[in-house]
DNA sequence: AGCACA
């Protein structure tokens, strides 16, 4: 009777569906006739479920259904299997709600959502995902609003926050780093907006981005990999509507390591060549002709020798020096200038002196720009002294680069160049642009190019590794 | 288990 009324109550009485009536019929077949003659829906003390049923006959059919009790987290790849059968889903909402548990699915035609709701109406079977039972009713809005942000729309570029007090120290380097354990990088922009600090990274596909995503939102950047005094910075990762960034420049904003030889910016260069631009104008991380490099899984010794004939490779080492910190050995490296501290941080940053990730480096900038050597000895050298060439005459037997410990010369560029030809050794070295067509190694001039496209392949030990 | 603000 009461339903009679609420359909005579609806002129659009061909929009109710048929469904509705059958499952009233449904459920007066379950009504308990037989144990409480007496009962009547409006007298029941179940009156809440009798208020319910009169919930969803007020709906107005929507080709949008509402669906709750859904299990944790649905996926709209599961929304869409749920509402296949009956049509064509345009659109979904899926982890509404405090719980997550609710969402929207749009169908192309009303009908077809009439249909779900129909069949569900009258079906034994509930509708179920991961064999929980959904509960499904029309929703009270005509069409799902705006979705789909672009954040979660999969794609092959990453949005980046860097959050945290000191986000804006982690460079564009460090970012490149982490994100290079889960793919080439293609590029990278950082950019200053209400959010925070954050960046853009562009990777070959949708997959290598979605597996970076999924490793590393909301985890921490490795302290180690920030420089000294940085504290904690964590990422929050969403897709970006981007697909191809453009990189007018290589600068201190913005990378593109598909094209190591796009000029430099000219704003990130001062007089003197130095690349003084940081992001947003401000000078982060800044550049010092000493780099602090510490040394992960040191299974070889990695003695003073071993570690000039690394850095010589670069340029002119002037002074190293070696000490013991945080249960690891550490070693500030100094250089005659800047430049040559950039190239060589660009190239060694997160790679392995041994084959086998034995001995990865770890290099920042250091805040000393002239080190005090006050005697020559196994952990502490200065190059420049007259005497030096007396005191590295005992060389080690492990020193894997035997032929290249006298290899100091004075002249700053024109022994880089000479170094070029002389540093293809050892495991390293094999990587790190030794055969000459690395185009970092081949072109100088570039000082502050990228360290990208050396192979990552020594870095991190794969999505898994690199974060805490 | 009952309607979304990204």
């Amino acid at each position: 009777m009461s339903l009679k009324r609420q359909r005579l109550m609806k002129p659009p009485l061909l929009l109710i569906p048929i469904s509705l009536i059958q499952s009233n019929q449904s459920i007066n077949h379950l009504l308990p006739k037989t144990r409480n003659p007496n009962f009547s829906a409006s007298k029941s003390p179940m009156s809440s479920v009798s208020s319910q049923q009169q919930f969803r006959y007020t709906q107005t059919p929507s080709k949008v259904l509402h669906l709750r009790n859904l299990p944790w987290e649905c996926t709209e790849e599961e929304l869409i299997e749920l509402g296949k059968p009956f049509g064509t889903v345009v659109n979904t909402k899926c982890n509404v709600g405090a719980n997550k548990n609710q969402a929207f699915i749009e169908f192309e035609d009303l009908n077809q959502a009439i249909q779900m709701i129909s069949f569900y109406a009258s079906s034994s079977e509930p509708a179920q995902v991961r064999g929980k039972t959904v509960y499904l009713q029309y929703s009270n809005r005509q069409e799902i609003v705006n979705n789909k942000t672009a954040a979660d729309v999969v794609g092959n570029v990453l949005l980046v926050t860097v959050e945290g007090e000191d986000a804006r120290m982690v460079s564009i380097d460090v970012l490149h780093l982490v994100f290079s354990a889960f793919g080439f990088v293609h590029k990278i922009t950082t950019f200053e907006k209400t959010a925070g600090y954050q960046a853009l990274v562009q990777f070959s596909d949708a997959e290598t981005a979605t597996s970076a995503r999924t490793s590393l939102d909301g985890r921490s950047i490795p302290s180690y990999l920030l420089p000294e005094e940085v504290s904690q910075c964590s990422l929050k990762i969403t897709y970006s509507a981007h697909t191809d960034l453009t990189v007018k420049f290589q600068s201190h904003r913005s990378r593109d390591y598909t094209n190591p030889y796009l000029p430099v910016a000219p704003s990130a260069i001062d007089s003197t060549g130095q690349v003084i631009v940081g992001v947003d104008g401000r000078k982060m991380e800044p550049e010092s002709n000493v780099l602090l490099a510490s040394i992960e899984n040191m299974q070889y010794a990695v003695t003073l020798d071993v570690l000039h004939t690394v850095f010589v490779a670069f340029g002119a080492v002037q002074k190293i020096a070696m000490f013991d910190k945080n249960g690891g050995v550490q070693a500030l490296i100094q250089y005659p200038d800047v430049q040559t501290a950039v190239v060589a941080k660009g190239a060694l940053e997160g790679h392995c002196i041994y084959e086998g990730g034995f001995c990865k480096l770890h290099i920042t900038y250091s805040r000393h720009t002239d080190l005090s050597i006050k005697v020559n000895n196994d952990r502490s050298r200065d190059y420049t002294m007259p005497d030096a060439a007396v005191a590295m005459a005992p060389q080690p037997s492990h020193n894997p680069y035997p032929g290249n410990s006298q290899q100091y010369h004075a002249a700053g560029a024109s022994h880089y160049q000479q170094q070029q030809h002389q540093q293809p050794q050892g495991g390293w070295g094999q990587q790190s642009g030794g055969q000459g067509h690395d185009p970092y190694m081949a072109a100088p001039s570039m000082h502050q190019g990228p360290g990208g496209h050396m192979p990552p392949h020594h870095y991190g030990g794969g999505p898994s590794g690199p974060m805490h």
